[in-house]
DNA sequence: CTTTTATATAACTTGACTGTTATATAACTT
DNA sequence: AAGTTATATAACAGTCAAGTTATATAAAAG
């Protein structure tokens, strides 16, 4: 599973904001949603798989932190989407550049 | 369904990445994959509804172009979390910083 | 107007994901 | 050592998304 796909789900997405703020035990995420101790676990178990969060031991605790790697990816792929994008009206703009100086060139009409 | 859960599908990921490039019919855009027709049409008609692309029609064809708003709903919430995170460490800064002044005001150890 | 081309929708199947309860593991407490 | 606390894993059930084939729609071409 991506790092996107990861993120897709709500219950996630919300574990990650939490952990932007500060690094949590897995009860005290659990604490913060309506389903079970093992849900929460599992949703924990995929963030680590994608690297979106890594966890230490604390005696019997198992604190998670963010880590913000995996955000990177992400970024880069919407950066190189908008990079694509934007390179489209930059060749159409060298176009119209063209066009027109073709037509001062060559007179009216 | 969110941007997000709409691009965590790696078929849909690369249709939006074709269509950063050039705006391409819904034929053009299933040549490019191993899939049936009708898999391509629902795949494009869950990229309209969370509008990630648009479509206009020209003659039997649809034309698909990117519509690149989308990205920035997934942009500002990946931008808040790094933004959140940040602030973590300003804060850890400034307390290590009041830290050292306290140290120095008060002679050492 | 019938046929072809391009795309969308319907009905259905399948597999993956999310939740559940029950149980295991592992460390702290008494 | 026995009990408690914190978390993970196992086994299973329900939902949903993505694929399939068959069919509908709509414009072009003949």
């Amino acid at each position: 599973m991506s790092a996107l796909a990861a993120l897709a789900d709500p219950v996630r997405a919300r574990i990650v904001e939490m952990l932007a703020e500060r690094d949590r035990s897995a009860g005290e995420i659990g604490e913060h949603f309506p389903i079970s101790q093992p849900a929460i676990s599992r949703h924990l178990r995929v963030l680590r798989n994608v690297r979106l969060v890594t966890a230490r031991g604390d005696a019997q605790r198992r604190v998670y932190s963010l880590d913000p790697t995996a955000f990177d990816e992400i970024d880069e792929w919407v950066t190189r989407c908008r990079r694509i994008w934007n390179r489209r009206f930059d060749s159409l703009e060298r176009h119209l550049d063209a066009v027109a100086a073709k037509k001062s060139r060559g007179g009216e009409k």
